[in-house]
DNA sequence: CGGGAAAATTGACTTTTGTCAGCGGCCGTG
DNA sequence: CACGGCCGCTGACAAAAGTCAATTTTCCCG
């Protein structure tokens, strides 16, 4: 909480330099420096998160895109990721995204994170700022597969890049029987994770795929067979690790009875939940996702955008005659 | 709400090159324009408050003077300007308020502003941003007086920096007689906006000196000769153009019956209150204000700070004894 | 308390950015 | 339709910022 001795001069060159709006060769006579130090501090300030810098997404909320698409799914805000006019779609999903959510975020906040590419691609490439005070907290349980991406990496990287107090989710994500799982559900500490879930002021996930490619199955918590069977069974997404179907809700399976995550209601209770969506192949899943009420704000790629337009007025068309 | 077509451009440049880190050369390349368009529409993009650059004010409350004081007086926290060796400690006042008065504005808040010389000036150092849902609401009526820091002229300069909505008190700050503000009160569009104050987020004001120097007799809300009378009654500082007793409390006098402004519990039903006291003068008056609760954020100079933990001190040995 | 590794700092050089006069197109006016 | 004024853009130069190898300082550890 208290600035370390040594940092105290990063403050200092900071404020002078960007709040005071000195030059470098000011800033450092003032300080008794040399200006390559002070070069060095700013870096530093800005690295992490003493300054702050952000560029407004309205460039990308403000497009009759976006507007048609909240009003089609009642969304609070979409924000589109154009085509490569000016770089890379895809990759431009996530930097938007991390924009996004750090506009979103305000102090003092609860922040509830999910898992998966998406999330932490997200994590990778947000800025780092300075919010002592924000708490993020992990939606479900663990797994101990060897990718950056899974849960409590995706939760630490976000918190690490916010200077915000990460509270991870000691607990598995998936267990072999339904008892144990209920067991664990109802330890007080396990309990009382899940209870803090709908206190979060934002949440943080994308939609998962329910094939062979989709992250449960990469980090072992379903076999490739295993999720074929759920896909026949209505399986649609997967949503902080657990599965749903294509009306949202969570399908009635032994796999998310054995899961240790956050309850769609508990979700659904916090006020901001911000869907990103990269992939291409996640159309149905972001359908479900969006028929179960899951997000209010969503962050997708142009041509994701085209497809969930067309779908509504296809869906509209349907209705009307 | 919608970006001016001509804006655009700017948007797409700031994008590129504060969230991408591209440089300015490429930036004009991908764009199609000159390098030094795309100079000047970053700075455009900077003064506009379409890129947020904001430092942390740490540096101002991570200080062992600014925690003794939260602790004496139970405020929330406390901003001190430090001695020269940075830059002129008066001027650096408004200063360093701007940017806590920044850091405590979210979005979709509602911020209620007084008026004065130093709400003026903190408004006239303040940083552009881009805060488009944010309503800022006059304090308490208004006076013709030809001085910039009038309420509306407050009101206004800080909504027009922050791009937000102004909401102006078309009533008189003082009337002749008691029975007129009471009527006025009543009237809908003032009943209304009166109501309104308590469902701020955020407060912006100074405390008022009580003799011939003060704002309210230089606006000629009230002579020097009557100002002497209230300081006599024992008037100690002025809230929004109300005047406040030692203990904090409204003034029982008639010229407090026939100001239109803020009710005084209205105030404190805001949840943060940023009170800025610049002038040395200002001793007692803020420690009126201190006295009845009106305060919950505070910034003021160091000198400042260490006579009001003096006072504390002082105020408790008494007690001790 | 000396020696050595690691970290911090700096001077000198390179790259990037800011600025401004001047050019050219656009629009309203005579 | 020609003219003048205005606005926005650009090229070229000046100023500022970024970088890095060399040097100094700090901090262990024996």
């Amino acid at each position: 909480m208290a600035i370390r001795p040594a940092d105290q001069i990063i403050h200092k060159a900071a404020w002078l330099y960007y709040t005071h709006g000195m030059r470098q060769d000011q800033v450092a006579q003032q300080l008794n420096i040399s200006r390559a130090s002070v070069a060095m501090y700013l870096r530093k300030a800005r690295e992490t998160g003493i300054v702050n810098i952000s560029t407004s997404t309205q460039l990308f909320t403000d497009d009759v895109l976006a507007r048609e698409i909240e009003d089609a799914y009642g969304l609070d805000a979409v924000w589109i990721a154009p085509h490569g006019d000016l770089v890379d779609q895809a990759a431009e999903v996530p930097v938007l995204a991390s924009s996004v959510f750090l506009e979103l975020v305000k102090k003092g906040d609860r922040i509830g994170v999910a898992w998966g590419q998406t999330v932490y691609a997200i994590a990778d490439v947000m800025a780092y700022a300075d919010l002592q005070d924000v708490t993020v907290v992990q939606l479900c349980g663990n797994l101990g597969a060897p990718f950056a991406y899974r849960p409590d990496q995706c939760t630490m990287e976000i918190a690490r890049r916010l200077n915000a107090k990460g509270l991870n989710f000691y607990a598995p994500l998936v267990l072999s029987t339904e008892a144990l799982a209920e067991e664990l559900r109802n330890e007080p500490v396990i309990r009382e994770q899940l209870a803090g879930i709908s206190d979060c002021d934002l949440a943080l996930y994308s939609i998962g795929t329910v094939d062979g490619e989709s992250h449960v199955v990469k980090c072992g918590a379903l076999t490739s067979a295993e999720m074929d069977a759920l896909r026949r069974a209505g399986a649609a997404g997967v949503v902080a690790g657990q599965i749903i179907d294509a009306k949202g809700a969570l399908l009635d399976c032994s796999y998310n009875r054995r899961c240790i995550s956050a309850d769609l209601d508990s979700l659904r209770a916090i006020s901001k939940r911000l869907v990103v969506v990269q992939e291409p192949n996640k159309f149905e899943p972001l359908l479900a996702g969006l028929a179960g009420g899951l997000c209010t704000h969503l962050v997708i790629s142009a041509d994701m955008a085209r497809r969930l337009l067309d779908q509504a007025r296809a869906a509209s068309r349907r209705k009307a005659s």
